[in-house]
DNA sequence: AAGTGGTCTAGACCACGGC
DNA sequence: CCGTGGTCTAGACCACTTA
């Protein structure tokens, strides 16, 4: 039985005007007083909605002026390492991965190097393109371990791969060292992601552990500038 | 004159025992009623203390059994919130700071929504190109707030404004919201760094806030992708 | 059953922006 | 001045976990 919250439904009339473009960006939406009595709820549920689509990007508020819908609902990247299925799916979104191609074949020297196993060991190579609504997000160049990702097919890379190796597979993912550039779109990439050569993409480098130390993936993602950042929060060190 | 609010000194304390790992990886911190007992609070603002530093990645909740410090800042020593000039130091590299401009003016209406102030506390506008070994990596474009950074002058801009800070003005700084992003150079900041226009530069935009939580600075910094990436670690989360 | 977080209310006062 | 968002209160009831 799905319980439904009152924040909920201010939530998806909200989501469902912006994503039609009844509202468009830098549009003001209702006060929080005028949402509040709308839905006849408290102030502070109307404020909880409007803060929770601020964090995901969706509007955000001037003191003294009103909330208006953000130019770009990019994605952010919390660094706790979600993968992209699971961000889109935080902001109620689809993705759609569009296979490039897949292989199995033998590794190069650098995915060698960086996954740590000797030239005999094959390795699935996957390129995709991700999608959210229908529109380009990243392209994304993955080399897998054949020995973990061990029935690589077309209909998981549909999907999420962490999900297929978490959940049927039973694999448990720890950690992933990451390297972050920015690069300009070639002619190759550029086509693939719909976009004019030259403009600006982040490069995302990454090698991905399992639970026992075992590093199992390194995937290059070249993500859309326009649609996409990083986020993430940093101590400083007491160090001098 | 500044306003502390009740949520900040929550926020201050939790943050301040999780940075001296009085409180670990996995540890349960008190319960939402008992933060507001012990701050003499309403539960709801323990609440909010709680689901900020939960979407700062600090903490999270499990419903039914308490509120846990994440892993996330087990990387903190991997990548350390770290100045400029403290990471050249590192590799034993000298910076060369090239001011461009400095000046105390009002804050920009993004400058203000930043820092959570008003329009009329003045900030410094520092524009400085970073320098290592005589070549250019970085342009800088901060704001401080005056009442934090009371004696900015070229002399101090000259070497690094954390050190001064810290050193000689005894001022905590805490930790920092970043985010990364791919932008190609324009005319002028080409010039500065001395590159083409049009090349890929790393757009990394930061809030630093002090150990009472108060937001004091916010900075944009362009970094030639040539001489610079952005090297980090991620730990898969646990949900799901 | 006791304690935790999750949702929600109906108020209050303040700070800010624009008219 | 009015309407906006920002902070905060002192309750309430519910859902979940653990003992």
């Amino acid at each position: 039985m799905e319980i439904i919250h009152k924040h909920q439904l201010i939530k998806e009339y909200l989501i469902e005007r912006i994503k039609n473009k009844e509202l468009m960006p830098f549009d003001m939406i209702e006060s929080e007083n005028e949402l509040a009595d709308k839905f006849k709820v408290s102030r502070m549920t109307s404020r909880k909605v409007i803060d929770e689509l601020v964090v995901l990007g969706f509007l955000y508020r001037e003191h003294g002026r009103g909330t208006f819908v953000s130019d770009l609902p990019r994605f952010k990247d919390l660094q706790s390492f979600l993968c992209f299925t699971e961000e889109a799916a935080l902001k109620g979104l689809a993705v759609e991965n569009r296979i490039v191609e897949f292989y199995l074949d033998l590794p190069t020297p650098a995915i060698r190097n960086k996954l740590g196993i000797n030239m005999n060991t094959k390795v699935w190579y996957i390129r995709r393109v991700r999608c959210v609504d229908n529109q380009t997000y990243a392209y994304e160049d993955a080399a897998y371990l054949s020995s973990v990702f061990k029935d690589c097919d077309e209909q998981i890379l549909k999907g999420s791969i962490y999900h297929h190796l978490e959940n049927a597979l039973g694999i448990n993912i720890s950690f992933a060292n990451q390297e972050i550039e920015a690069v300009v779109a070639d002619k190759m990439t550029a086509e693939l992601l719909e976009v004019s050569e030259g403009v600006p993409l982040l490069k995302i480098s990454m090698v991905s552990y399992l639970k026992n130390g075992l590093p199992f993936e390194y995937t290059t993602t070249y993500y859309r500038s326009d649609r996409f950042k990083v986020s993430q929060s940093a101590f400083r060190s007491r160090s001098r």
